[in-house]
DNA sequence: GTGTATACTTTGATTAGTCAAAGTCAAGCC
DNA sequence: GGCTTGACTTTGACTAATCAAAGTATACAC
């Protein structure tokens, strides 16, 4: 059984390998470090004890990458994560910029036993409440193709797939104007030079972003 | 914010203060390091921490005991904990028998906040699947008079309180007897020297258990 | 090509929690 | 009163995880 430290290096790097910024599959130690907060040094001597375990590979300089172990491992906390996420909103009635938080401490705390009573009483979900998808109990997630928000030319018609961001601010602001997950909308205009996007949800007033916060909104566009 | 470790050598201070064993009110080091499952230097050493932390008065060769913050903290986690139980087999639907062990980790995980909405949820409930009372949030848990079973004569008619114990097996075999809490009985037949006592649950086939089994369930005497 | 900034690694120290084994105290027994 | 026994405490060592600070490598700038 992985403590809670390695579970939690093994989810950041999922996150981070599969991130935005992830150029050769190799992430920095860097990047590690400050998404577990902890000091570069710190990051280091895990990184080579994960790589003793055989949870990752790790050149140094270069970077660490999670082998075949590692990324199911980091997949089974990604979906306790997401999976409880989900229940503290629909079955406890948390909101939704809060759970996050909550789901850091439990996600490493609860059973297999009742994570599967979890998902049985949510009736098999595949998403969590800021739109991401829960791992299922084995293999890797189905990933859909999305866009972000600040890619789409005005007039585009599209739903709300996915935020990403944990931001409790953030997410207050997007429940605010409409735009959670599941929300269909229509660009009204975009204008780069001005580094802004205006987006009108279904049956909502209108709204403007700037480029920074669109792009952390991935939506479909409707065919 | 005390470490899950103090958490749990406070929580089953308290258990063994108000527990059968409990003579002077001062808890024997070697009582506690079994409970907490330490070699005896190791409850030594702890015990000396909390002492310094005032949540322990320490008295070397004579005992422990919970200062008014000790047991204040002690009731918060013993109140996670029993409503983590009830939860789990009122909302989750898991066996009252394997509760115990999940609560063991979760007590440490939840919050206040998502703990008082499943205090909502289950309608502010004041016992555990087990009779156990559930400490109020600020304040210590009512008592009341019970009997334990093996204290009962013959005729006596009764409501089962409280199932003092949390081996699975033992669950499970007053479960399939109809000797949960709540259920009205009738003392068929009390044999010291049999060590034997025989009871009759409503509705039910008579039961008989011997005298230690019978001493873990605690009884409310029909007036 | 040499130099320097930045990213990374190493080193040494620290904290919480633990155990095994050696040491000490106190109670009761002869 | 001295001895033994069992409960307790002390000591020394260990592990996991961490940080600060010193050391090293690489890439890029010129």
């Amino acid at each position: 059984m992985p403590s809670r430290t390695v579970e939690d290096y093994l989810k950041h790097l999922y996150l981070l390998e599969r991130g935005p910024v992830s150029a050769s599959g190799q992430v920095a130690m860097g990047g590690l470090a400050v998404a577990v907060g902890v000091t570069a040094g710190t990051a280091t001597s895990m990184v080579k004890s994960l790589s003793d375990s055989g949870l990752v590979d790790y050149e140094p300089r270069a970077g660490v990458r999670l082998t075949r172990a590692g990324t199911k491992l980091a997949l089974q906390v990604l979906r306790r994560h997401r999976l409880i996420e989900l229940f503290l909103v629909q079955t406890l009635g948390l909101d939704w910029s809060e759970v996050h938080e909550e789901a850091e401490e439990l996600e490493h705390a609860i059973s297999d036993k009742v994570l599967e009573k979890i998902d049985t009483l949510l009736g098999h979900p595949d998403t969590d409440p800021h739109g991401d998808p829960i791992p299922p109990s084995t293999g890797a997630p189905k990933k859909e193709k999305l866009t972000p928000l600040n890619a789409c030319p005005p007039n585009t018609k599209a739903r709300i797939a996915r935020v990403r961001d944990q931001e409790p601010a953030f997410l207050q602001f997007v429940d605010k104007h409409g735009l959670t997950p599941g929300t269909q909308f229509t660009v009204e205009s975009h204008t780069p030079s001005a580094d802004a996007i205006t987006v009108r949800p279904h049956d909502r007033e209108p709204v403007t972003l700037g480029s920074a916060a669109a792009g952390k909104i991935m939506v479909k566009v409707s065919k």
